[in-house]
DNA sequence: CATCTGACGACCG
DNA sequence: GCGGTCGCCAGAT
C-alpha cells in the first residue's frame, strides 16, 4: 500500500498504450522515455505498478520477449498475454510478431543505453 | 542513515 | 551457447 506512483506515471503511460495483442520490452520502455536507470528503473515502475488501474503490466516482458518475472505473476501474466491472443513459447514470446514500439516522445538525446560499458577490470566487486 | 535487493540488459570468459 | 558479473536507480529493511 502506499505505493507512491510517483515518475512512474509516465511509465504507466506508456504501458497503457499497449495494444491489445502486443507486447513490448523493459529496456525499449526505458529506452523510449530515456531512463537514465536503464531496465532496472523500468521494471521497478513495473513492479511498483498499481494493479488495478488499467495498467497492462503483462504486456510488458524481458529482452527477446521473456517473461523474467517470477510466479505467481508470472502465471498469471501468461494467462492474461494468451487471452489477448499472445502465443507464449516457453516463456517467451514472439516479438517478431507481437513486438510492439513504444517509440512515443520525442528522441533529442540519443544512446546512453544501459547497462555494460567495458569491463577492462576483471572482476572487481 | 546505511545496506541489499530487485518485473533488466549487456558484456566477458 | 551458457554462466557469471557489472552498471544504473529506486524502494524496502
Amino acid at each position: 500500500m502506499t505505493r507512491e506512483v510517483g515518475s512512474w506515471d509516465v511509465v504507466y503511460k506508456l504501458v497503457k498504450k499497449i495494444p491489445r495483442g502486443h507486447v513490448t520490452t523493459y529496456g525499449e520502455v526505458a529506452r523510449a522515455l530515456r531512463l537514465k536507470g536503464g531496465a532496472r528503473v523500468a521494471g521497478h515502475a513495473m513492479a511498483a505498478c498499481p494493479r488495478g488501474r488499467g495498467v497492462p503490466w503483462q504486456r510488458v516482458v524481458g529482452s527477446g520477449g521473456l517473461l523474467l518475472i517470477r510466479e505467481p505473476y508470472a502465471a498469471l501474466q501468461r494467462k492474461l498475454l494468451e487471452s489477448e491472443g499472445v502465443r507464449i513459447e516457453r516463456q517467451a514470446v514472439d516479438m517478431k510478431r507481437y513486438g510492439w514500439s513504444p517509440v512515443e516522445p520525442p528522441v533529442k538525446s540519443k544512446k546512453r543505453r544501459a547497462g555494460s560499458r567495458k569491463a577492462k577490470k576483471p572482476r572487481a566487486r
